[in-house]
DNA sequence: AAAGTAGTCAACCGCGTGCCT
DNA sequence: TAGGCACGCGGTTGACTACTT
């Protein structure tokens, strides 16, 4: 028993967007909005289409204010220190960047930015196999220790993702890129052979989540980035342990702006306590 | 110039979730 | 409370383009 398809995929066009469909949806939902109803939109405004698929084309490509390429040095700086945090949640990254949309953000990261790291990981190994013979000296603790689920605890050293303002977007942009250690050409070795401290594995709990939506139960979804064995985990593994919560609060623009709460928050000992950078210690 | 390969990105797929009845 | 429906999301696919041989 599948699941009811959300549409006769046989009375549907499919396939790449015409000028003409383009400008169909555009002028039906400038006009009528979506109602709220994406499955009846497509037969309201004469599209043979998909409700699913008009509603991807309007978010993706047609709603106004859309940036398409061409993303800077802040937007890379943010996504990383997302992806790093938060994992492939791409919705929560887009969200972050104005104009851009989710898609967009992932096929970025797929295409060029994971690319770039490993690229420039490769061009200056000296004090990034520092940064990884260091990060993993103390272990984290096995549970966290608040709920960071709620909205009260959630981390105070990362408050664009409470508040959305372009503000603290602009403060995260200004965190500088870590370091980016040497990847081994076998990532299951670099465990065994002591690169990464066989005792102090990756998290095995997600170390941070944005919103209460997010599970930190990783038995319930299956959709921790934390958990999983993806190459993309992997990649977050040695990227992660090249970009520390610490070089987040070592950011001196930054950290000016943490106050005494947020400094005395519990989230923020552990990471203040358990992780320290490998540039702390030059 | 042609064929093969790699890169890019728009679009699709299917699942989880929340809302409504 | 249960079931149906639609939305939103992340993962994946495939068409197209650029580059290399």
């Amino acid at each position: 028993m599948g699941r009811t398809p959300c549409c006769d995929k046989t009375q549907v066009k499919r396939g790449p967007w015409s000028p003409e469909e383009d400008n169909t949806l555009k002028n039906y939902v400038e006009k009528h909005g979506t109602g709220g109803n994406w499955i009846a939109l497509p037969q309201k405004a004469g599209l043979k289409r998909c409700g699913k698929s008009c509603r991807l084309r309007w978010l993706n490509y047609l709603r106004p204010n859309i940036k398409h390429g061409g993303f800077t040095e802040e937007e890379d700086n943010i996504i990383l220190s997302l992806y790093h945090n938060i994992g492939s949640r791409w919705s929560v990254i887009a969200s972050q960047l104005p104009g851009r949309t989710d898609n967009d953000v992932k096929n970025y990261w797929n295409t060029k930015l994971k690319k770039k790291l490993l690229a420039a990981g490769k061009t200056s190994p000296s004090t990034a196999t520092a940064a990884a013979a260091t990060n993993y000296d103390v272990a984290p603790p096995s549970s966290f220790p608040v709920d960071i689920t709620t909205p009260e605890n959630m981390s105070p050293y990362f408050p664009i993702l409470e508040t959305n303002s372009h503000q603290h977007m602009l403060g995260a942009a200004q965190i500088p890129l870590p370091e980016l250690m040497e990847i081994p050409e076998n990532i299951e070795n670099a465990y065994t052979s002591g690169l990464f401290p066989a005792a102090n594995p990756l998290p095995q709990e997600p170390v941070s989540s944005l919103s209460p939506s997010f599970s930190l139960d990783n038995n319930a979804s299956g959709s921790s980035s934390w958990t999983t064995s993806s190459e993309d985990d992997k990649f977050l593994a040695e990227f992660g342990s090249g970009l520390l919560h610490c070089d987040v609060l070592n950011s001196f623009d930054y950290q000016e702006k943490l106050s005494d709460d947020q400094i005395n928050h519990p989230s923020f000992a552990y990471y203040s306590s358990s992780y320290y950078s490998a540039s702390s210690l030059e």
